[in-house]
DNA sequence: GCCAACGTTGGC
DNA sequence: GCCAACGTTGGC
């Protein structure tokens, strides 16, 4: 089983949006470069387990952690003309992009950027390194058990 | 709003 | 295949 890191921009879609979705189970459409894709298709498995990362928001940081529960298929939203995430290139014979389901394990307390940055465990962490832009990154298995330490320890900070 | 970093596009 | 121009990401 592998770890990952997922990125989502809250004002698109947040980690109460998953909690209020259906079953909880949302899939992960919208992924328009080709490295988060092909974690997405080649990599990921059913049962993976990946933070829920808030970008591009006033207070970016791990909100959550998500299961993957459902392995890629073809994204949905390439082959809608209308829709913002159309690529003309793609048709159902060939698509382009593909997605996982996503189904909540938990909310967590916001880990904030600035705490995962102040911590020397994570300093090799794709996520935290410079002009990292990558939407969906693999976590080392030590990064993420220590991450988990960290939400299940009662210090106040 | 700024800007660094990075990915993609397209002319050659 | 190179590389400049352009667009996007995302923290600050």
């Amino acid at each position: 089983m592998r770890h990952w890191l997922m990125k989502s921009e809250p004002s698109e879609f947040s980690i109460d949006d998953l909690a209020h979705a259906k079953h909880q189970i949302v899939p992960w459409f919208g992924v328009r470069n080709y490295q988060a894709r092909n974690f997405m298709w080649r990599q990921m498995s059913l049962g993976d387990l990946a933070f829920f990362y808030h970008s591009s928001c006033p207070e970016p940081g791990i909100a959550g952690i998500v299961s993957i529960c459902r392995p890629a298929y073809a994204d949905e939203t390439q082959f809608d003309p209308d829709g913002k995430y159309y690529d003309p290139k793609a048709s159902r014979e060939a698509p382009r992009w593909f997605n996982v389901d996503v189904h909540l394990v938990k909310k967590t307390r916001l880990i904030s950027l600035a705490e995962l940055r102040s911590y020397p465990q994570l300093a090799g962490m794709r996520v935290l390194q410079r002009g990292n832009r990558l939407s969906i990154t693999p976590v080392d298995p030590r990064e993420w058990a220590f991450i988990q330490s960290r939400l299940n320890s009662h210090d106040v900070r």
